[in-house]
DNA sequence: TAGTTGATCGTCT
DNA sequence: GACGATCAACTAA
């Protein structure tokens, strides 16, 4: 499912507006079978949504100031998601620049989402997103080309102290917007 | 470019 | 009471 995602346009509606994003990077968490998910000690009031059906947003708080959004991709009960590390940019662009706070004169692009802090924040995502229905209005993904698997490429996941050895980060190759 | 550190707080132990 | 699926600012080289 991670490598599915990559490709599809992520939309968001934020107010008038609609945002786009490009799926370029991601991360599989696999629910009780790993332990560096968040779901692996079990089901708890914070990770609860990533036990919902699939199809739904699992928003976390972390770092006591970013947050990170998945897609829950199980059925009820099952508490496995794919982080969304890094969009490309298609829609919306002056939003997110306001979004994320960068100044006028910042040309480097990449600084809007190329991280899964920064992607949220350039999407307005936070707290109270978490459980949104993708089958829905306000965030949804619209599926293009299917990237082939040439152009897809697999790594260690980043961020985590455990289960390091598996290599469940999968990011379109040399696509400027995979974080670093 | 590589490596270090501070920010900041909800969650779980 | 410790620490995290991060980021930005800083230092050294």
């Amino acid at each position: 499912m991670a490598r599915e995602l990559l490709g599809m346009h992520l939309v968001r509606k934020l107010g008038s507006r609609e945002l786009v994003g490009m799926i370029v990077e991601v991360e599989a968490y696999l629910g009780k079978r790993d332990p560096a998910s968040h779901a692996f000690r079990g089901r708890t009031k914070r990770n609860d949504v990533m036990f919902w059906r699939g199809g739904h947003l699992y928003v976390y708080f972390t770092y006591g100031m970013h947050f990170c959004a998945n897609v829950v991709t199980r059925n009820e009960g099952i508490g496995e998601a794919v982080l969304i590390r890094a969009v490309e940019p298609m829609k919306g662009i002056v939003t997110m620049r306001r979004n994320r706070g960068l100044p006028a004169q910042e040309r480097n692009l990449r600084l809007l989402t190329s991280g899964p802090a920064r992607f949220c924040e350039a999407f307005g995502i936070q707290r109270e997103d978490n459980g949104t229905d993708l089958l829905g209005k306000k965030i949804y993904l619209v599926q293009k080309r299917r990237i082939p698997g040439s152009r897809v490429e697999a790594s260690n996941r980043i961020g985590i102290k455990v289960g390091t050895k598996k290599r469940w980060r999968f990011f379109i190759r040399n696509n400027r917007f995979v974080s670093r």
